[in-house]
DNA sequence: CAAAACAGACCGACTAGTCCGTCCGAAGGG
DNA sequence: CCCTTCGGACGGACTAGTCGGTCTGTTTTG
C-alpha cells in the first residue's frame, strides 16, 4: 500500500482546481493549501507553475499517444484500427477527465518551449488518424469523396468535445458513448464494399430500437 | 463612411489579443495601448474586464442562436433544417473566428451572473439541435439506434472543434468544409428511407473523386 | 551527519480598477 | 452669432491588493 507522494498530491489537487476554475483562476497558494503542502514543497517538486501545467499536459498526451499506437499495432484493418483508436481515446475520459479539460482549455498558457513539445505529440496523434483514414480509402473500405484531413479533424472534434459535456454520473457509460461514436463514424465513412465486411458488424449498433 | 467608435475598437483589439494570448495573458493596459485608448476610455465603456469578456460572448452566441432559429423556420424538413443550421453555424467562422475562440476557450472565467446568462443561450442552442434530430427520428428520416442527445453533442463537437484548426488562408473555404460536415453527418444519420428523398442529394458530395 | 525534502515568512513585480482632470460638442441665453 | 454653461467621453497618474517565486531555516531519511 504505497502512500501518495507529495508530487502526486499536488498534481491531483491542481487538476481538480484547474478543471473547476481554470489555470489562472487558481493560485499556487491555493494548491499548496488544499494539498496540505507548502510553497517550499511545491517549488521543490516543480520549477514553476508553468512546469506543473506542462507536466499535466505531458502525462495525458503521452498516455493517449501510446494507447493509439498500441491500438494501431494490435489491429490489422483500417476499420478495426480506427475503431480501436477511438475506443481507446474515449475510454480515457474515465481516467483522465480533468487532465483532458486542462489540456484543451489551458494549452494557450503553455510557454514557448513547453508548448512546442506538446504540439509535437499532438501532431503525431493527428497524423496517425489521418493515416488510418487514408489507408482505408486506399483499400476501398472508406469513401474517397471526403478529404482524409478534414474527416480526421471532424472525428477528433466529435471525440474531444466529449470533455465539455461528459459526466461520470450520467446515464450512459463511457463505453456506450464510444460505441455510438464508432457507429456514427463508420456509417459516415464506409463504402458499400466496406460495409459488407464481417468485422464491421461488431462495431455497429443493432437496428432494433430500445437497446441500452 | 462611419468611423469606428472607441468601444468597437476596444472590442476588436481585445478579440485579436485574447485569441492569441488568452484572456489572462492580456492586460487591460495592453488593450488600451493597442487600441489607442486609455484606462478612462476603457472603464467608461465597460464596467470591468469581465464585462468585456461577457460582451464578446454575448455578441457571438446571440448571433448564432438567431441564425439557427432562422434556419429552422425557413426550412420544412428535419434534413434541410439540420443541414441549414450546420451550414449557418460553420459559416460564422469566417466572420467571428476570434469571438468563437474566446467563447470556447475563456468561458471558464465568466463570473457568476454573466456565466449564467451565456449558459442559457448555449442551452437553447443545444436543445434546438436535439429537437431537430428527434423530429427526424420521429418521421423516419434519421436512424433511431443512436440517442438524439449524444448524436447532437457529436455533431456540435465536430463543428465547434473547427475553431482549433481552421485557417482562413487554408486550402478549403469554410463553405466547402460545411458541405463536408453535412455529407458526413447525413451519411451517419439517414435511414434508407431518408436517403431516398430527392432533397437529400443537394447536401451530399458526389461519388466521383476529384471534385473540388 | 550529509543531503534531500519540506515549511512558511517574505519580497518584488504586476495589474485591475480608481480618481481627478481635460477636452469637446450641444444647449441656451443675450 | 457669440459667449457661457454643462455633461458626457476620454486621458493618464496612482493605488491597493494579489500572486508567483525566493530564501532561510527545520525536519526527515538513508
Amino acid at each position: 500500500m504505497k502512500k501518495y507522494s507529495l508530487k502526486e498530491r499536488i498534481v491531483e489537487t491542481a487538476l481538480v482546481l484547474f478543471e473547476k476554475k481554470g489555470y489562472h483562476g487558481v493560485t499556487v497558494d491555493q494548491i499548496v493549501a488544499e494539498s496540505g503542502s507548502s510553497k517550499g514543497g511545491f517549488y521543490h517538486n516543480f520549477k514553476s507553475k508553468d512546469e506543473l501545467l506542462y507536466h499535466i499536459h505531458d502525462v495525458f498526451i503521452s498516455y493517449v499517444l501510446d494507447k493509439a499506437r498500441e491500438a494501431y499495432d494490435n489491429c490489422e484493418t483500417p476499420v478495426s484500427r480506427l475503431c480501436a483508436i477511438i475506443q481507446s481515446f474515449t475510454k480515457v475520459f474515465d481516467l483522465y477527465k480533468p487532465h483532458i479539460t486542462v489540456f484543451y482549455q489551458e494549452s494557450t498558457y503553455l510557454t514557448g518551449d513547453f508548448n512546442q513539445q506538446i504540439n509535437e505529440k499532438r501532431d503525431k496523434y493527428r497524423r496517425l488518424i489521418i493515416q488510418v483514414i487514408q489507408e482505408g480509402q486506399a483499400n476501398g473500405d472508406f469513401r474517397t469523396e471526403v478529404p482524409a484531413e478534414i474527416t480526421a479533424m471532424a472525428i477528433i472534434g466529435m471525440v474531444n468535445w466529449t470533455y465539455k459535456w461528459f459526466k461520470k454520473e450520467g446515464p450512459l457509460s463511457i463505453e456506450a458513448i464510444a460505441t455510438i461514436f464508432n457507429d456514427l463514424l463508420l456509417h459516415s465513412l464506409l463504402t458499400e464494399k466496406g460495409m459488407k465486411q464481417e468485422e464491421v458488424y461488431s462495431f455497429l449498433l443493432q437496428s432494433q430500437p430500445g437497446i441500452k
